[in-house]
DNA sequence: ACATATCATGCACACGTTAACAATCCAAAA
DNA sequence: TTTTGGATTGTTAACGTGTGCATGATATGT
């Protein structure tokens, strides 16, 4: 059986009010008697009851971190680095319940009582509904990775369209005119954004775009593989591939390799991210990087800042995305 | 506000107790009642205050996942297949919480009322103190990934050992005879484990273990890297060179590459837990699959299951490890 | 010495749910 | 008719904690 505030009250000779009181640092406590009872309180190892606790004052202790999904798409580091990011913010004030979203068909379960507030790593349009959903049952949240349209929200994300206009920049500063792209699932916001540097800095440069030096692909390894054998097979194939996620460029790298050809000897290949592998690849991957645990964890910072003040300012904060050259991409072999 | 049981029994005309009931499928409630309720309740959007609820039930409807520690050692891909395969089978029947047994000082605050159960991803030793408290605090509990030497458990592991018995010993079917090994973190369980199946297979091939050839790492790609600068570095360098895991791996190709020379040419490389990204490598990489996600949904499974029954018979359940064959091991190049 | 302010504590209730026990109704048995 | 008993429903308390209000004690000011 567990101690609460009325074995303490037993023990010390007061009510349970005093004991509630005292633990709570309340200012209507003697300080000796307040000193007395947590002591003694510390003595036989009292813990308060959360379900009591939560039950009256209208509070779960419990933050729900929701991503777009736990199954495709989301990368192991991507999704390791969030919770680290935010684990170290929340430590045990709060329970942190990780979740995909897609694990719901309905939202009724997920409201006020449940969470006190939700962080969403928000990568895909699809999320709107839960934002939606979010809003209308006032549960705090903050939203990441992804700047969203409709509603006002807290925004913390990065900015991935000036990350991929300075690589593809990079790369057309080598001296690269025919530089292809391979892109992520199309339901991802991200996907957008790095797909709107790549635009930009070719423009800039005055080069075309050329269809087919566009291929589709999802974030996974074996999608990157794929798209890259596309784009080997073209009779002018492109001198280097921007892929917008690391994962990928894992793929397309190995695809090179198995047409017997060589990164960057006769194709440049990049990528985004800056995954912890990326540095020990052969060659080390060129790309940009993205400060997932910062977002992270500036996330939560501000979430439990708008729980404790019942006050979230709608806003949108950039972190800066930064290119990180390695080795995958050199100047184009002359033609 | 939200609607609890007395909104309901207003409109329903009847007791809190019997909308209780009603909703509870108690056997007491006329069956017409009972839907009318259902019905009823469904319309209003009602949702159970699991505060409440946890009070009187004395359940709080929350699962701990404890890994060792969120912060090194605990590799993405490992993290990210265990909370896929647990969250796969918990569902929302409960809240998933994440933590690292190391961010406490005490760990008074884990008891019964907070969790109805724990999985704990066990890399280490140190884990012990840990998994005394949850027995002593009387907490339905399973061990992955270790099995637990002190006290009884349900422990749910892979067969680390004779997995990599069976990639040394595939090496040494290739014709090598100067093998290394680049170890773990010697405060790992595994770590142990997989040296093992390396000891008992030279031996049973009658090759003499060297002491230079086995060589302290840290799971990370970095220590993976440096380790294998040294064994490059040794007059009589080895010919193949197990990893304790895929990380480790990647960094001592790395380094084989930056040293001029090519793997498997001349050296050969295998790794240890199949990683995702591991048959995209340049060369693919040899390794030994463990099945994570297979060890966490059926551990996931296990627990929910002695939470239900109260019953929990400790039990100790190996799953294979299976040699994956890939490009990185190849023959010896004749000396 | 008395009124008043200040400080410290206790009483009683509330939060939303479940469950032991009591109560009611109606049909069947005596 | 009276009794028994099953089927439904209601009454009440309990879980552990926080809080508005009342109470008592002590110090302060006149």
């Amino acid at each position: 059986m567990n101690v609460t505030i009325k074995d303490i009250a037993r023990l010390a000779q007061v009510s349970h009010t005093t004991v509630s009181r005292a633990l709570n640092d309340s200012p209507l406590i003697n300080s000796e008697t307040k000193e007395k009872i947590k002591q003694l309180a510390q003595e036989m190892g009292y813990t308060p009851n959360f379900s009591a606790k939560s039950l009256v004052m209208d509070r779960s202790y419990n933050i729900g971190l929701f991503f777009s999904t736990l199954n495709t798409g989301t990368s192991a580091g991507f999704f390791y680095e969030t919770v680290r990011g935010i684990n170290s913010v929340v430590k045990d004030a709060y329970n942190l319940v990780v979740r995909g979203i897609d694990d719901y068909e309905h939202y009724r379960s997920i409201h006020r009582k449940s969470f006190d507030g939700v962080i969403v790593m928000s990568q895909s349009a699809k999320d709107e509904p839960f934002l939606h959903h979010l809003s209308e049952a006032g549960i705090p949240h903050i939203v990441l990775n992804r700047k969203v349209e409709g509603l006002p929200a807290i925004n913390i994300l990065s900015d991935d369209s000036h990350g991929s206009y300075k690589v593809v920049n990079y790369m057309i500063k080598k001296g690269h005119r025919r530089i292809a792209i391979i892109s992520g699932k199309e339901i991802f916001h991200s996907t957008l954004e790095r797909r709107d540097g790549f635009v930009r800095a070719l423009q800039d440069a005055g080069i075309e775009l050329k269809e087919s030096y566009q291929v589709g692909a999802s974030y996974d390894l074996k999608s990157g593989y794929t798209a890259m054998l596309k784009l080997l097979a073209l009779p002018e194939r492109p001198t280097a591939v921007f892929c917008m996620n690391d994962d990928m460029a894992v793929g397309a790298v190995k695809a090179v390799h198995d047409a017997g050809l060589q990164v960057p000897g006769d194709v440049s290949v990049a990528g985004f991210d800056d995954s912890m592998f990326s540095a020990y690849l052969s060659p080390a991957l060129t790309t940009v990087k993205r400060p997932i645990e910062e977002i992270s964890r500036q996330g939560a910072l501000v979430l439990l800042e708008s729980i404790e003040q019942k006050t979230l300012a709608p806003e949108t904060i950039y972190l800066r995305t930064e290119l990180v050259v390695r080795e995958s991409v050199a100047e184009p072999a002359k033609a």
